[in-house]
RNA sequence: UAAAGCAGCCGGAUAAUCGCGCAGAAAUGUGAGGAAAGUCCGUGCAUUCAAGGACAGGCUGCCGGGGAAAGCCCGGACGGUGUGAACCGGUGGAAAGUGCCACAGAAAUGGAGACUGCCGAUGGAUUUUAUAUCACAGGCGAUGGUGCAACGGUGAGUUAAGAGCUUCACCAGUGAUAUCGAGAGAUAUCAGCUAGGUAAACCCCAGCCGAAUGCAAGAUUAACUCGAAGGUUAUAAAGGCUGUCCGCCCACUUCGGAAAUAUCGCUAGAGUUUGCAGGCAACUGCAUUCCCAGACAGAUGAUUAUCUAGAAACAGAACACGGCUUAUGAACUGCUUUAUAUU
RNA sequence: GGGGCGUUAGCGCAGCUGGUAGCGCAUCACACUGGCAGUGUGGGGGUCAGGGGUUCAAAUCCCCUACGCUCCA
């Protein structure tokens, strides 16, 4: 789990993340980027995983999870790169990431921090 | 030894590294379930309203006990299933009334019989009479087929033929009486009453239920103040009060838009642990002990190693609690039954 | 978190005061035509979402489960 200082809160804040559209996927994985900062404060990030990709509490938390620890692990390594200059970033999981293991959606959250410019 | 039945127990552990929520100045402490689930019942709690009354309406349904209550639990009765241990049961009333019972069938509730039939004792006719005969009067409800179901069942006796006929045996129901039991009910005797099914059809009976809305309830604070309607003498109108009606309340009241943040509600409770006492049990009483999640894009995770059992199932609190239902992994323990073998 | 509704033929829907399931489109065959379209006639196709119960009999009544849709800010 991430501090709260990093974490995308309001609701508000999300919808305006949403209609930059700036999308990119990868492993199950959709990344999407907010407006560019114009202020020195932390990015904030959001984790989503709909109820329409799986019924159960327990699996849709399990994904959620293991994104989070995959950014928290890239943040310490402090090997986030371009991504820092947006304001805000949400990762929203699919059907397709459901199920797999830590390693897979590892590789997955890094392929698109590097692909972001 | 094998196969069953019932009950109980656990719901992963340890270590390392990196992390999160809440409380706290800090050190540090603490942090998902047996079902947290489904939302099928019932409570608490909150808001609005309630002078009330009538009629609707809903739920439950063997007996006794427990429980705040429940479509809940325990014990018993009865019925059913099983060789048995045991298990299952929405189990009041069909003799208050109404409806329905397709097709088939003579007939589907009215105490029927008109189909197919049996008889011709009694009376009548034919005949001298008897015997005999009869599209006679009439008697009968056994027989055949139908159907889930045919007006108690089976067997005998009686008879012209027959019949629960009340003559008899066994069985089923019903009613009365007696005994036992706290009661549901059980047993015995007598009566001779025989009455189709369906109430998860309407209904009747008994018991219970203020209504509506659910923590997105609701309270406090700050900020924007905008639009619409009716009334302002009375009536009317509007709004509200329980589904309807009677009746009642209000004189600044109702509806809507925008904003939706902060704090509270928010967790000490029909609570947890252990012991003793009462009770067959559910449970209750007394003492003792403990404080045990409280988020708001929403906390328990990730990786590695070892082990149980080589890879741990079902599954994640969102106001709380009591039940029910459904999902679910591996191992173990106790009691009981049946079968076989040996002593 | 709390309510409400639905599931019937390939698709869209009836039937839900119990008696053995239909309608339209689609599909198949035949006829009309030289052929196509079109029209007409005839046919096939159903675990009535799944499981259990009540009843002589259940798509229909009752209970449980699954899935889908929807409302309350």
């Amino acid at each position: 789990m991430l501090p709260k200082q990093y974490r995308l809160k309001n609701k508000s804040a999300f919808k305006a993340t949403y209609k930059v559209k700036n999308s990119s996927h990868s492993g199950g994985v959709t990344l999407f980027a907010g407006i560019l900062k114009k202020e020195n404060a932390p990015t904030k990030v959001g984790f989503v995983v709909s109820k329409k990709v799986h019924k159960r509490a327990v699996k849709r938390n399990r994904l959620k999870r293991l994104m989070r620890e995959s950014y928290r692990l890239l943040l310490k390594e402090n090997a986030l790169g371009h991504s820092q200059k947006y304001l805000s970033l949400i990762f929203v999981g699919t059907e397709k990431a459901l199920g797999k293991n830590f390693k897979e959606i590892d590789n997955a959250i890094r392929k698109l921090i590097q692909g972001i410019e």
